[in-house]
DNA sequence: AGCTTGTGGCTAACACAGTTAGCCAAGCCC
DNA sequence: GGGCTTGGCTAACTGTGTTAGCCACAAGCT
């Protein structure tokens, strides 16, 4: 028997382009070791379980989602901003909903769960977009806003956790053009952090 | 044996109340056997597996929510009706975590399909909300706004869904009040719907 | 080179959830 | 009361996750 030459991180990979492929619930662990070339039990020398390959693929997404948000916000501000990180968001969660879905519903064991730092990078890079609204903390204003910039930030984020979730679950039925609706949901963030 | 009086219904009631309480995940045909007093094989006389009793809780959460969000909107109008919708969506996800997460990521199977149909009853309470921010198609407005209200309609469900959903997977690590980001949210919706 | 050792494969086996088959008694209808 | 439908049961099978324990490969030391 050759050896196949894995380690945690290229089973993750796998696992995570295999949820992608055929659906988070799909994702099964003699599936996941069909496509690395190995019989099943072997996965258990470089994962915990299924629990564990699980966090790990949510903590890829998160990490994942935090570099496309974080790239498109760059050098836009205001409305841009605001656009680009709700496109960037929707169009990565549609790309990969299997790994997506990993992140739906699990807690992060503690602050240094790297699924907890994930996550905070991704609301770093919404936080961001807040920042062309004036409801992010700069120098002068930082006591003022604080807490207003948490709960902007969670209503953003279900807003956009929402509305690609729902799409990634072809939960809209109606007619209507579905691009067109997320146009329209940006604006209508847009005029949400706006007139204040 | 004496009959134990079950039918498809108490089934389905009681599948409903295990998975509130111990999360659709853990919501095994064993368990739910022995919660309704039988050996699992029996509650394939009721119903025709785990994927069609997950479908039954789904429909049942889903025509009780458009039964709350209905009624709370009774009588309001503009942003009342809003806030009303919206807290007893919020309300109902939180009290039935299990039941409303059956509600996720399935299709409805057809037009006639009992999901389908309450699935279209919670939206109609929606639209009701809609009404006051002359959205919604009224007698004379009908042709101009009608994919507006499609628009808004994924827009608002994006948004509660989003955060109810968050909040029930305790997903909001930050530590402003949860109750006061969701009256931020609703402040955000009604400037969102309002200034057009 | 040969020996040692850790690691990453493997087979075998088990637990447990979902499901099907097939039997049998309870209760309704005449 | 006798028959038929129905809803319970036991037994058995499948598929998935997981553990135990073995063994070969490859790297490193002497």
């Amino acid at each position: 028997m050759p050896r196949a030459g894995l380690d945690p991180t290229a089973v993750v990979a796998a696992g995570a382009a295999l949820a992608d492929e055929v659906g988070l619930a799909n994702l099964t662990m003699g599936l996941l070791a069909e496509r690395v070339g190995v019989r099943t039990p072997s996965l258990y020398k470089h994962v915990d379980g299924q629990e564990d390959l699980n966090r790990r693929i949510a903590a890829l997404a998160l990490n994942e989602a935090a570099d496309a948000v974080g790239g498109a916000v760059r050098g836009h501000a205001g409305r841009d901003a605001l656009a680009a990180a709700a496109r960037a968001f929707r169009a990565f969660v549609l790309q990969h909903p299997g790994r997506y879905a990993a992140t739906i519903g699990i807690e992060p064991s503690g602050p240094d769960d790297p699924l907890a730092t994930a996550g905070r990078r991704l609301l770093d890079s919404f936080t961001a977009v807040l920042r062309g609204y004036e409801i992010a903390e700069t120098a002068e204003t930082a006591e003022i806003a604080e807490s207003d910039v948490d709960h902007a930030l969670r209503t953003l984020r279900s807003l956009c956790h929402g509305f690609a979730t729902l799409q990634s679950a072809s939960a809209f039925q109606r007619s209507a053009d579905i691009d067109e609706s997320f146009d329209w949901l940006i604006s209508f963030a847009d005029r949400g952090l706006r007139a204040r």
